[in-house]
DNA sequence: CTGGGGATGGGGCCC
DNA sequence: CGGGCCCCATCCCCA
């Protein structure tokens, strides 16, 4: 008995020292596969970093050249006297001109948001070099927290970490020193100025110089507790005299808790409530609060308010007054009023930015030349189904032809921007509408008023029509039923999507690939995953 | 990657 | 001219 208690006990030892030795060697290989692992890794953020860059050059490169390429045509095509737009920054540009946003979700121009506050970026142009300062008009520590954001989050996610730091110590009143910037691009000369606050409104008054012209960008903050409107004598006392030789480029960096962010100081950085389904929802937002007014400017003294905005803006606006233009477009309207935009609400209605854009390219009178601007794919494959069975829907050949009408009521350019005289502006945003009541029905988007309320969920809606259509969800009635299956829809668009299940239509190709997909999400995630860097 | 469901913004039409 | 409504495109979420 007494050996076996012995035997037991060495064999607990010799157990032990087996397990201890594995432990260590565990450890050993593990340790050794962590320091490899860390160092790929480590690699891979270089070579990311380099692919960045590169990157931000090319994009800053074909920016610069778009908005010297405007210049030249319209100094060609104004008067000798005008100034121009350099270009427009309307907030945001998605990857491949598609800015998601999940549910209002700002997504970054790939690599943008390794820019920081007053960042200079040289831009070699091979006939010279520029050096654009990067402001970062707004910045909230949103997307961290913020599900919604998926796509160019990952890319960038480094950085925006960074770009709150900087952001921080902007609060804090530090000057952020930026100690990951893109140390290949050799620093200009240049003169570097900041955005002041004036009575709690950050206001700036950018000029930019380029060889040719010169350029007053105004970023405007509106704000309830401050008068909203352009007032020329403010922005005329405002800032220091501006840098020659350095043109400005505003980023955003927005998300929805960056507007709410607005009323709340800029230093509350803390979560308040991201995940709240009620912030989802801008109907608590203060409106005056939450619009960022990006002007770009060239002399207010003759910018020519909006007449109709009495009227027009009578509810969920800032101030009642109205501040925007009405574009002249019969008149012999002086050169700069189009100059006088404001740009980029600055809120979470990143998609719009770029629709707006779209609509606004087709204005001859609006000046988009966003220099990190991507176009979107506004041509697809057209498709030509014409079903018609014993529904009756004669809503298929409307559906199915449907990209080509979109195409023209968004404008395809040049050749189909006059189809109706866009006189009423957006105060927020500056987008041309044909009559007042889209205005209203537009900058809501803007002020997140939302008067209509699902009786049954309460959920609240910027539009009747909306309302009308979120309803069938509780009332469950699918008017659009496909001819083929038994599915049945709410929207006709949906019918659309479907039916291309039954015809294998794959009118969405790759310009880089050749593989086709049935619709243009498809696609753009293809690209966005397979062909980012081309 | 695909498809369905729902939301939302712009344009157009009708009354 | 204004309001209401519809159509359409496009987005996001989710499975």
């Amino acid at each position: 008995m007494a050996n076996c208690m012995v035997f037991h006990t060495q064999i607990a030892s010799v157990m032990e020292v087996l397990a201890n030795a594995a432990v260590a060697e565990i450890c050993k290989l593990v340790g050794d596969d962590y320091a490899v692992f860390r160092l790929e890794i480590a690699q891979s953020q270089k070579e990311n970093g380099a692919l960045r860059r590169k990157l931000q050059q090319l994009e800053l490169k074909v920016a610069r050249e778009r908005a010297e390429g405007t210049i030249r045509d319209r100094v060609l095509a104004s008067r000798p006297s005008s100034v121009k737009i350099v270009d427009r920054y309307r907030g945001m540009a998605r990857g491949e001109g598609h800015l998601t946003g999940g549910h209002k979700t700002f997504v970054k121009p790939v690599g943008h948001n390794t820019w920081s506050h007053g960042q200079p970026i040289t831009v070699d142009e091979g006939t010279g070099t520029s050096t654009q300062n990067i402001i970062v008009i707004e910045s909230a520590d949103a997307e961290a927290a913020d599900p919604g954001v998926k796509l160019e989050r990952s890319e960038g996610e480094e950085d925006s970490r960074h770009n709150r730091d900087i952001q921080t110590a902007a609060v804090a009143g530090v000057l952020p020193v930026a100690t990951e910037e893109p140390t290949t691009i050799p620093a200009q000369p240049r003169t570097q100025r900041r955005i002041t606050e004036v009575s709690g409104t950050p206001i700036a008054v950018l000029k930019s110089e380029t060889d040719t012209k010169t350029l007053i960008v105004t970023h405007r903050l509106l704000h309830t507790e401050s008068d909203h409107r352009s007032d020329p004598e403010r922005l005329g006392r405002m800032g220091s005299p501006p840098a020659p030789s350095s043109e400005y480029i505003p980023v955003f960096h927005q998300s929805e808790r960056t507007v709410n962010s607005f009323g709340h100081g800029e230093g509350d950085m803390s979560d308040t409530g991201g995940d709240d389904p009620s912030c989802s929802y801008a109907t608590e937002m203060d409106p005056g609060n939450m619009p960022l007014g990006l002007e770009t400017q060239t002399d207010l003294s003759r910018g020519y308010w909006n007449q109709y905005s009495s009227s027009v803006y009578s509810e969920g606006c800032l101030d009642k007054k109205g501040e925007g233009l009405v574009v002249d477009v019969e008149g012999d309207a002086p050169p700069t009023w189009n100059a006088d935009r404001l740009l980029g609400d600055g809120h979470s209605q990143g998609r719009e930015f770029l629709d707006h854009k779209g609509s606004l390219e087709t204005n001859p009178n609006v000046a988009t030349h966003s220099p990190l601007h991507t176009f979107r794919d506004r041509n697809p494959v057209s498709t030509s189904m014409g079903l018609s069975d014993a529904h009756g829907h004669v809503l298929f050949n409307q559906v199915l032809n449907s990209n080509d009408q979109r195409a023209k009521a968004r404008g395809g350019g040049e050749t189909s921007g006059n189809t109706k005289e866009k006189r009423f502006l957006c105060m927020f945003c500056n987008q041309g509408f044909s009559c007042p009541q889209k205005v209203e029905r537009h900058q809501r988007i803007h002020t997140g008023e939302k008067p209509f309320s699902c009786p049954q969920c309460e959920k609240r809606f910027s539009r009747q029509d909306h309302l009308k259509l979120h309803q069938k969800v509780h009332t469950g009635e699918k008017p659009y039923s496909c001819p083929q299956c038994h599915m049945r829809f709410t929207q006709a668009g949906n019918l659309k999507m479907h039916l291309k299940v039954h015809t294998g239509e794959r009118p969405f190709a790759c310009t880089h690939c050749g593989k086709r997909f049935s619709e243009r999400r498809y696609l753009r995630i293809h690209q966005q995953k397979n062909h980012s860097t081309l």
